[in-house]
DNA sequence: GAGTTTGAAACT
DNA sequence: CAGTTTCAAACTC
């Protein structure tokens, strides 16, 4: 039986921005051990440890006009780690976990956990599924996921099936229920949970969980004298078999050595409404727990992750000594300055608030350890079609396993920004979307339509090249990207960074043409087209569209921007310009350069023009655009006046695109017939090769000796720099000699002088 | 590196 | 929507 063991780990630093891995991959391995044989897994083998660090955080989504559940610091962040993780499967899962102090416990089958439900008056929680202790001792808890977002993913494939049926609320208070009561119960078949959608913009969700099937949980007692809404019921079973009812009335009642009633009611004093504290073994009773025959319950088996070192320390208190406590080694935080990566809807997708105030965050570390055997995950992956979660899992050991978020709404994409993969990044992962993942696409580097909701990964250290994979699922990508840093941020819309959009089909690029400024022929060395630019800032305070950071809807680092707000310190500020960037112009934050429209990507200048606003419809040809251009163009177009779309101060330029129908741009000469821009592109390449030969050369004097063999030359990717030299350049070059040559004889230049030139 | 040019963004 | 101003990047010297 393979089993989905989930650890996830949150730096104890919560208020650094820089921070790393906590645990190291032998770490996991050992944990893996030890939580299989723990747990009774049949086959440990069959447990792989593979990194999930961070990558929560391009799951989910902000609701921007949502922002008071920030305020109000009522949404706990956590709780949307541990959504995502259950996203990606939590009915066979086993989740370990530490948050700062916190250590998350929950466990799967062993322990006949199913994931709880509970359901009150009108806001009151929905499905949890992850139990967790606190921070300073106090009763384990199970969190709920984040009301904002879409349901649980649940499905055992050994489990005979109910469904049950979830929705949407909106709810700002977790569940919270002991460790003893890890062994939970489950629905009775009468017991389908359906309830009401408190936002009405949003969507009921329906998901399907497979739970076991277990005696009748309601006793006749409880619906008979007190009338419960059984349809708000929920009740948990602990391992000695105890029946805890947890019920919207007001009072809490034990009816019995193994039922208790506990109130959900929001008048009790006790607990408030969707907040249920249940008392652990050994401890008091405090203030915001609901009554219930703690006393009655047994310890439960719990191994306890953390990385701090102390074995009976913070949280571990009250648990029974039987419970097992596997202290790790923290891993050290890498205190790297990196531009931070958030990840940001459209505005008007629902979205869900799970950051804090920027001084409460709490950086996030995800470690997934999932069973070799992927096959069993991936079905179940699969079959969840009618939602629109992305869970993605590896396709090779040792990768890190990232779950993409519960997704509201149709067409999405998301953005992943190739331009601040860090160099040096020890790991780039490679992972695969499972799921039917419906309506759902990611935005490639090389440009994307225009419509849809954009998601902005973390930038640093991450990368996602999307391709086809053999999943069924048509689309279904192929996902790649390194591990992430694990700060946790506010989202913010974003953009890709020009170089995104113009990472590709380009036939010269940003080194190219810079390369043709340098004299002698000695190139740049080619910089990394990865590689962010700094912006340099000094009266918008990197706040407005001028700033290319913001407008990519990156945070900016090692920028020599002065006074700049689009930090993660001046996060209030920040999500203020968004908002008024976004209503100016609601496409704020798309990609400039995205598909054109069918029928007119083909609309190429074909000789120039002086025209301004009339579109240059006049001088269009059809099908005169290059292949690849057709699928890029910029979404607004250019306006240049001086430039003659010929320099990169014009954005299609820039882009490495043609002007389009929408251009509005005077005296154009970048169309696909512009004798200038064949010229520059030619110059351009024939400047390639001459860089690439001279980089050749440099290697070669830097490697050869007297006693090697000389390398063949060779450039990028095994490519001879004479491939370089097509028809065309040759055409351009002589061209370009010829008019060099008519244009001294003109002046009179002698012929030596000429053939000079 | 300073100054100029340029065009998008922001503003009126 | 159009004209103007502001801004930062591109470019030139």
């Amino acid at each position: 039986m393979n089993k989905n063991i989930l650890i996830y780990s949150k730096s104890q630093n919560s208020s650094s921005t820089d921070n790393d891995l906590a645990f190291t991959s032998q770490d996991l391995n050992d944990l893996a051990i030890r939580i299989g044989a723990d747990l009774g897994l049949p086959d440990i083998n069959d447990i792989h440890v593979v990194d999930e660090s961070v990558n929560h955080d391009i799951l989910a989504n902000v609701d921007q006009s949502q922002e008071h559940m920030n305020r109000e610091g009522d949404i706990d962040m956590d709780t949307i780690v541990i959504e995502t993780i259950n996203e990606v499967d939590m009915s066979d899962a086993i989740v370990f976990g530490n948050v700062g102090n916190d250590v998350t416990i929950s466990s799967s089958n062993p322990f006949d956990r199913q994931i709880p439900t509970l359901s009150g008056p009108s806001g009151a929680p929905k499905a949890g599924g992850i139990g967790r202790r606190p921070r300073t001792g106090g009763p384990a808890k199970i969190r709920a996921p984040h009301p904002q977002t879409q349901l649980i993913q649940s499905i055992s494939t050994s489990q005979p099936s109910q469904q049950i049926r979830f929705a949407n609320t909106f709810t700002t208070q977790p569940q919270i229920i002991p460790i003893n009561a890890l062994s939970l119960g489950q629905l009775n078949a009468s017991q389908v949970m359906t309830t009401s959608v408190a936002q009405p913009t949003k969507a009921q969700t329906t998901t399907k969980t497979k739970i076991i099937k277990k005696a009748p949980i309601v006793s006749t007692d409880i619906q008979s004298n007190q009338t419960p809404d059984t349809s708000t019921l929920k009740v948990i079973y602990t391992s000695q078999g105890q029946q805890i009812v947890f019920s919207p009335s007001k009072q809490s009642t034990s009816l019995n050595s193994n039922t208790t009633v506990v109130s959900l009611g929001a008048n009790t004093g006790v607990a408030p409404p969707g907040k249920v504290l249940l008392r652990p073994v050994g401890q008091a009773f405090s203030k915001g727990m609901a009554t219930m025959n703690a006393g009655q319950q047994q310890p439960q088996q719990v191994i306890i992750l953390s990385p701090l070192k102390a074995t009976g320390g913070v949280g571990v208190s009250s648990i029974a000594a039987a419970n097992k406590i596997l202290p790790l080694k923290p891993q050290p935080i890498i205190a790297a300055k990196s531009p931070q990566r958030v990840l940001a809807p459209a505005p008007t997708q629902q979205k869900i608030a799970i950051s804090k105030a920027s001084t409460d965050i709490k950086p996030v570390q995800l470690i997934r350890v999932v069973p070799i055997s992927s096959a069993q995950t991936s079905q179940q992956m699969s079959s969840i079609s009618s939602n629109k979660f992305v869970p993605l899992r590896p396709i090779a050991p040792n990768t890190s396993v990232r779950a993409i978020a519960p997704i509201p709404q149709s067409t999405h994409r998301f953005l992943v920004p190739t331009s601040t993969v860090k160099a040096g990044v020890p790991s780039l992962t490679t992972v695969t979307a499972t799921s039917t993942v419906s309506q759902t696409t990611f935005l490639t580097t090389s440009g994307a339509s225009n419509s849809g909701q954009l998601f902005m990964l973390q930038n640093p250290m991450m990368k996602i090249t999307p391709t086809t994979t053999s999943v069924s699922s048509p689309t279904a990508k192929t996902v790649s990207f390194a591990t992430a840093t694990a700060q946790r941020t506010n989202f913010v819309p974003i953009a890709p960074s020009p170089l995104t959009a113009s990472s590709s089909v380009n036939t010269l690029s940003a080194a190219q043409i810079s390369s043709l400024k340098i004299p002698n022929g000695s190139a740049k060395p080619v910089e990394d087209p990865n590689q962010r630019k700094p912006c340099n800032c000094t009266k918008s305070q990197c706040l407005k569209l001028y700033c290319d950071c913001f407008a990519n809807g990156e945070f900016c680092s090692s920028c020599n921007c002065i006074s700049c707000h689009n930090s993660l310190d001046h996060e209030e500020d920040r999500q203020k310009a968004i908002r008024q960037c976004l209503e100016r112009n609601p496409h704020a934050f798309h990609p400039k350069i995205g598909k054109g429209r069918a029928g007119d990507t083909e609309r190429r200048h074909t000789k120039g023009c002086n025209c301004r606003r009339s579109g240059c419809l006049k001088n269009y040809s059809i099908g005169k655009g290059r292949a690849g251009d057709t699928e890029r163009r910029h979404t607004k177009g250019c306006n240049c006046r001086r430039s003659g779309c010929l320099k990169n101060y014009c954005e299609c330029y820039e882009a490495k695109i043609l002007c389009s129908s929408l251009c509005k741009c005077c005296g154009c000469k970048n169309f696909e017939e512009s004798f200038e821009r064949k010229t520059l592109m030619h110059l351009a390449d024939a400047a390639e090769v001459r860089s690439a030969q001279q980089n050749v050369a440099t290697k070669n004097r830097l490697w050869s000796s007297d006693f090697k063999p000389k390398l063949p030359i060779r450039v990028d990717g095994d490519r001879l720099p004479c491939s370089f030299i097509t028809p065309e350049v040759i055409e351009a070059t002589c061209q370009c000699l010829l008019a060099q040559a008519e244009q001294g004889e003109r002046v009179g230049i002698d012929l030596k002088q000429i053939e000079k030139l």
